[in-house]
DNA sequence: GTAGCTAACTAATGTCATTATTAACTGCGT
DNA sequence: ACGCAGTTAATAATGACATTAGTTAGCTAC
């Protein structure tokens, strides 16, 4: 098992990306995912940086599969209202791999062209959506934001607990799309 | 300096929200607060009960701070429609206070009765703003969902730099404000 | 097969939270 | 004035973590 136990970049990712859906992204240390490969944790370093670059490479890999996935989604027949099912699969995607999305939001530190190119990509899956409700390119992306917002903040208070009443997600979902969408349509 | 520095829990909470404040919620640690106080990070022990402990103390603090400020927005003469003077108040706390509210949004483990009152509070004032608009009770519980997501996350999104382009933010707010108001007006 | 690269190791340092124990101070009653 | 009880801060110690340096051992190309 010592030596040349076969690490690789990709494979120390996933199984931070596994950590972080399990137990949480500020679970992630280097310590449980040397243990998780067989391995003690400064050899690690031979492949990533530390612990802040693994964790700005599941921000990469997260908003890859999240883009991967949602505009997988969008094209799926969904044509004439896609918001409602990129909408759908976004919140799908946040729940199915909560820790992985969390580390997708976290903007690295210092100007990562990767993240930024791969976060650019997932809001012009957003715009094209948007665009179907024919508004200027400006407020389109002002709208763009106002959506990522409502939906990011919806998948945050939601884990936090910050929901507090018991009272249906799934209406909630409901009354987030209506009120979005009547909303665009006003603009 | 050594015997009796004179701490207390609020005093503690205040330091722990000054570092959160300037450095980001992640950055309190017992050792900085104790170092801010000039005091050995042991000797708050006698004062709270640990550091998730003050996490905790710095939530009620956060949420409490943000339903005395939005509330007395909201009753600041902008009778008719206060939608807008609350989202101004929101937002601006945020800003004014980025770790507190950062505090403030993460529900502690054990249900804390604490927390939970105050939280409880700060949503009947987004309620009584979105009573405004009548709507049944459950439908006004869900939009007030739908608002607290919009608003926590494009205050999230902006922190993490995940607004990418330069549109200004401004506008943003307004287009925000806009939909959301016709929005709830089709519900 | 061997030279050199690479990947994993051990050892060591420093930061942190936390617990147990001890010493010093404060206020109170006498 | 004096001492006692409770409280507050201290030191000492433990254990988890990230990180760096230096070392060893496997792999690969010649």
């Amino acid at each position: 098992m010592s030596p040349r136990a076969g690490l690789d970049v990709s494979s120390i990712t996933i199984a931070a990306a596994d950590i972080a859906n399990e137990e949480g992204l500020e679970q992630v240390t280097l310590a449980k995912v040397a243990r998780k490969l067989g391995v003690r944790s400064p050899s690690l370093y031979n492949h990533i940086g530390g612990l802040p670059d693994l964790i700005e490479k599941l921000a990469v890999y997260g908003v890859e599969k999240m883009h991967t996935v949602i505009k997988y989604e969008m094209n799926s027949g969904h044509g004439e209202n896609g918001l409602k099912a990129v909408m759908t699969a976004y919140l799908t995607f946040a729940r199915a791999e909560p820790g992985v999305y969390e580390a997708a939001q976290k903007a690295p530190e210092q100007h990562n062209e990767v993240w930024q190119a791969a976060s650019n990509q997932l809001v012009q899956v957003l715009l094209a959506v948007v665009a179907a409700f024919d508004l200027e390119e400006k407020a389109a992306l002002h709208t763009v934001r106002v959506l990522r917002s409502a939906l990011h903040g919806f998948v945050m208070l939601d884990r936090a607990g910050g929901f507090g009443l018991p009272l249906d997600l799934q209406e909630t979902e409901e009354v987030m799309y209506k009120l979005i969408t009547a909303g665009i349509a006003k603009l």
